[in-house]
This record gives C-alpha cells, structure tokens and sequence, in this order.
DNA sequence: GATGAATGAGACTTCATTCAT
DNA sequence: CATGAATGAAGTCTCATTCAT
C-alpha cells in the first residue's frame, strides 16, 4: 500500500525533492478540490503545497492532468479496500462491507464522485475497457457474493458501480444527517440481496474460498 | 399544467415577444447547462437562443438567476409529475411509477442534478424548510404508498430525496446502457419495497387489495 | 424668471404633455445626478421621472444633450440671481452676497460644479467668447462693486469665475463642517476686498457713499 | 525623499523586473487618469504602461486600489514639498511657498484633485482621523506662520485644507491663463493673511526664532 | 529544477442607444 | 408620441499557462 507505485506517475525515478513537492501538490490538491470544487485555481493548491506554481507546472503539465492524478490517487484507495475485502472469508460480508464503507467516504467533496465519473468508469466505456482496475475488484467481490446467494445473481459489475456512484452521489445529498445517510445506504444495499424465495440456493459452495491474482 | 404560470416568472404579463425570448433563453440555457454543465458561458446561450447577451441579462439579473430559473422549471416537472401520480388510484403504482419516470429524465445532464441540489433540498434544510413543493408531493406519494404496504414504513421524505438524487447520478453514469439504467433503478426500487416477512401487514387498509404486475 | 424660457430648449412650442415630460425628466436628471454623480443612468433618470427610457431619448438625442440641459438649467438659476442682485442699491453688498449664497448650493453634488466646468466658462473659452450670460452678469457685479471700493480694482471677471468654481469646489469638500465652509468663504470673500491702503481710492466715484454692515 | 520607501508599496521586496513594471503602472496610471479622467478604462494604462491587464491586475488587485495608489504617490509629493518647506526659517514665506506650489501643480488633471476628495481629507472625516500625514505637515506650516503673525489667527488645518482644494480646483478651471491663475491664488493668499489693523499684534514674539518639537 | 511574474483569452455584467409595438 | 425590449460595445477581473530569472 505504500510501495512507491502507490504515487501514480512516480515510476520515473525522480530526485526525492522532486518526489516530495510532487507529493505535496497531490495532497495539496486533494483537499483543495475537495473543499472548493474542481474550479479551484492551480494558483491555491501550489499555495498551499508550498510550491511555486511554477513547480506544480512542471509536474502536472496541465490542470486537467493533475486532476487525473487526484482521481487516481483516490480510485486506487477504493481499490486497495476492495482488495483487502477481497481476502475476507466471508463473501457477503465482505461485499456489503463495500458498500458500507461509502458511508464514510465523501461527507461533502466532490472528489471523488468526479474521480467516479472521470477513469472512463462509465457504464459504455467499461464495455470496451473491462480492464480497469476498480472493475477488476469489483468483479472479485460480486462474484464470490453471488455465488454465496447473497446478492441478488442479476446484476453485473456496470449496475453496481452505478449503484455505487449513485449511493456516493446520495451521501453527498444526504449530507451530515446520520440518519438518512444509513437509511438511503440501507434501501440500495436491501436491494441488492435476493429477493426472497431465491435467497438460499447457492449458500454451501463457498468452502474453498480462492485467492486473487 | 400547461397554464401560463408552468413558466417561472411568466406571472407578470410581458409583451409577447419579450415572453417568447424569455422562453427561448430558457430553452437554450436548459440545453446548454445540460450539454456543457454550469460552466458554459452566458453568451453561448445567448447565441443558442438567438438573441443579444444584453437580452438575455435583462430577463435574468445574473447567471445565477438564470441557473435559477432553469433549475425551477426542471423541478416544476417533476412536482407536476409527482402531483399527477398522487391522484391514481393505485398508490403503490404511482410510487414506484414516480421512480421509474426518472429512468427517462436526464440522460447525461447536470441540470437535474444540479437542480435536486440547489432548492433547499438537502437533507440538512428539509427539516427546517419542509414546505418544499417537491417535497409535498413526494409525502404525498410515499405516505399512501406506506399505508397500503408497498413501501417499507422506515424510509422518510428525505431518504426518499436522497435515493432520487443518487439514482438521478446513477442514469448519468449508465449513459446510454438501457440494461444498466433499468438494473439499477430495480436495486433502489426493489430496496424501497417492505423486507420479506413484514409486507402483510398492512394489507387491509387498501380495500380491494391490488398486486403489482 | 418663470416664463417658458426659463426652461431651455422649450422655445419650440410642445405639445403640454410633451412639456411636462420635458421637464420631469429635467428635475429627475438633476436630482438623480446631483446624488449620484454625472455616471448615474439614463434609465434610473427616466424612471423617476416616470417615463420610459424611449422619451427621454426623445427629448433629448444623447446623456450629453440632456446633461447640457441640465447644466444650463442649473446655471441659469445662478445668472437669475445674479441679475436680480444686480439691481441692489448697494454695489459691494450685492457682491459679497453672490459669494455668500454660494455657501447655500450644492451640499455635496457633483452637478453645480461640473455645470461650472462645462459650458465655455474656462478661462481660455472666456476670452474668445465673453458673451457668456453669467460673465455678462458677473462683469455687472463686479464693476459696480469695484468702482465702489469695495472689491480690488486687480481682479477681472475670469478670476471671480475661478475663484467661484473653487469656492464651490471648497464647499463640497468641507461637506457639512459649517465652521469650515464659513470660514473657507471668508478667506476669499476677503481676499477680493481691497488690500489695506489702497482701500479709499475710489470712494468719491459712488455718489452717497456707503459703508458695509 | 528620494528613499525606496517613496514609492507606494515598494516595501515588499520585488524581483527588480516586477519593480520596474509596477513602476511603469504607475506613471502611466497617473498619467492616463489626469488626461482622460477617473472613468479611463484600465486597458488603456495596461497599454500606456506596455505590460498585460494581467499584470496590472497581479500588482492592483482592484482599479480601485490601482487609484488608490496613484493618489497616495501624489499625495505623498505634496506632503514631502510641505516638509522640506517647514524647515524654512521664514514661517511665513514657507506657508506661502506652500500655497504658491500649487500654482505649478495639475494644469488639468483630476488625479490630483480627486487625490485629495479621497483619502479621508474632508473635514468631517478629519475630526476623527487627525493623524494624516498631509494634515500633520500643513498643522506644522500654519501653526509657525500664525505665530508669527504672518496668517490669521482663525483658520484651523480644515480650512486650509478645504481652501487649497478649491484652488486646486480653480487652476484647473483656469487652465493655461496665466494671469488668472495668479490672481486666483493671490485671492486666497491674501485671504489668509491678518485683516489689515491685527496685522503686526504677534510679531514681536518671535525674536529669537523656534524650531518645532 | 524551482520560482513567481507576465500574459491574454474569456467570463460576467452594465449601459447608452435604437427600434418594433 | 410613448414605451420598454433589444442590442452589443466596452469595462472589470480571473485564471490556466508560459517563460525569464
């Protein structure tokens, strides 16, 4: 999790000051964006980086490209949790845990529901691209928690990253009311379970568990 | 419906030509702000609309009242929507007909959503400010449709805005996968319906007794 | 004083309602300017004076036209004064009285002064063109006074316009500190009495003789 | 005088190349604004000065505090030429000095004039503010010459601010006329002298010589 | 590499003036 | 003649991006 991959874009070996302000700006950027929107000047985050803007510049060659690599640095969090997830024995647990876990995320930024929307994470683009990353987990943790019928066996992984974009968008809407966040998450992740009757069908077939990658 | 006053701001008489730019401006900002998002530029609608920027700020002080503007004519729709499901017979129907309306609004604009947004209709201000026609109508729907046991009886007025918000996101993410926007509106549909077990109950307060399908 | 052409560019005979709106809009544009400078709008001119904007167009071709007109109007009041002081029996007395009621005009507007500045009353524009109805008015002032001993032979008509243009200049910055705007009158109305000395000279030339106060 | 600090806003230490382009704002500010009035567009001193409006706008965050500036710079000349004035041993030809510079001072412009409306110089905002430095040093000038019986002894720093207003005013009205804009001044001048008859009353209290503070 | 000054396109908005009703 | 809706030039200011130091 904290391998240097982690940092998108920091493959290029780069002289440690230059990895550090490189850091700086990304964070920097993250809660700028998040605190005031995308249409945050370039001006405010090398601020507060402590750079010049001169220095983000040279390291994101455009507004646009730093923003990508926000986003990136957001997606690969939702992607790490829904790989550890992914390691856990139970499969429905584990699947709701997902979901669950927007609840926390995002009280009020629009970081990362644009991440969401940007990454070509729309539904026609991951037909072309079934090889993005978050798709790939997704994938895992549906998968496992259908074939323990405990989700519903009819919707596939574009359904539930929509859901899930959705349910974040929902959370922002919802605000700091603690009680209509957890009822709004309640009826999406309701409606993803079985409907009843169908419910028990699959349940024994997990015992081997598997292992990714 | 469609009497004069279903255009915002048409209630003082206008001359009918000055009337018909305010409805061209509107009719092009809506297209616009929905093409290109709240950012596109006050002379582009102007130029959609056919007519000299300084029209356009004499009908609307300030972009922000034109947003506004827009942004209250899109929700006027849906009220009137909401209102006209209020008066069938079947309540459960009307309900989740309401829902499932919001499959065809919006394809992949940022007016509707933007427009949920704004309006006092986050969480946080609906409990002080419940006298939101939308959210009339909406406890109107949601009410009857408890009452006869086709919705859970723990959802309130806010959960349900909350959901309509995020599903509202949710099609815009699907884009154009029909079978994505459907899947994901059953989730949230099949969410809001009473948990297995607990649906009987109030059966009887419907006196006929209606099944769905 | 009150006949029609007190009220310039009536001389052409309108129509009554056309004169009524003239000089609405006459009273308007100097109550409007004098509040909020000469870069006060034509529309807010015609709306007080209850008119549409395309009236005032009609009376008078351009902002500049009318700001002429008012000008004219303002400045006519002080020829009007001028000249009734004219016929005072005291020479030095109907002088002094001028400035003096300069104290009363123009608490803090912007239109007496700028009035002053436009209309050929500069200097130079002086020269050429001495027909100037309040140099006319003034030279009858200032001669009498003169001739009388009581204002310093030195001082010539263009000098007492500038001075008066200070004055008024003066008042508008001492705003409403009585004690100040008092006092700024006095240093000039002293300075155009004649110096120590040289004050008897003339005497004999005003028949009776009178002294001041 | 001709220190760094001389130049508004130079404190902050600037790269030499940004001092020389707030510089050039500067003179081409003063110099655009007196020819063509306050209302002259911030594009034309962006020309003038020949940088971008960009980098007007980074040095003057406002046009309003581009003016502000410029009137500071005029201020300040007029506030130094009072206190290298006030180490004249003749009080009186010192405050008369000062009056007579005025002479030289804006042919036409409206910077300096307006220079001085500003800057809380009125008379009622100087009850509360007297620590202006203007003030200060005209307080200096007047006292000393009063003192030695050169002024009347009843003007107060208000007045003779109000009174150096309206003169400055009148050399505008007066334009090139030499002559009047010398009996103008002379006007004022000899109005702040001592009536004829108060005249030699203090004189005698001078004998040594006393140098403030 | 870092810095931040400079740039200028473009956004919003105002207002004098015109012209159809 | 009166009206006021329409027009668009022009003004202030922002901000992504470039470039000299």
């Amino acid at each position: 999790m904290t391998s240097p991959s982690a940092v998108p874009g920091s493959e290029r070996s780069l002289r440690s000051d230059a990895l550090r302000n490189r850091i700086r700006i990304l964070v920097a950027a993250e809660s700028v964006f998040a605190a005031k929107g995308l249409d945050a000047s370039t001006d405010e985050v090398a601020r507060l980086a402590g750079v010049g803007i001169g220095t983000l510049y040279r390291h994101f060659a455009t507004k646009d490209a730093l923003l990508d690599a926000v986003f990136a640095g957001r997606m690969q969090r939702l992607v790490d949790r829904a790989d550890d997830l992914a390691r856990e024995s139970d499969a429905g647990r584990a699947f709701f845990d997902f979901f669950a876990g927007l609840l926390g995320e995002s009280p009020r930024d629009r970081v990362f529901t644009d991440a969401l929307a940007r990454a070509g994470l729309d539904a026609e683009a991951a037909a072309t691209r079934p090889d993005n990353p978050l798709h790939i987990a997704m994938a895992q943790l549906l998968e496992r928690a259908q074939r323990s019928g405990q989700v519903r066996p009819d919707v596939s992984v574009p359904d539930l990253v929509s859901s899930m974009f959705g349910l974040v968008h929902a959370m922002r809407h919802a605000g700091t009311a603690t009680r209509v966040r957890l009822r709004t998450l309640t009826i999406v992740v309701d409606g993803l379970r079985p409907p009843a009757g169908t419910q028990r069908r699959v349940k024994a077939s997990v015992p081997v568990g598997r292992r990714r990658r």
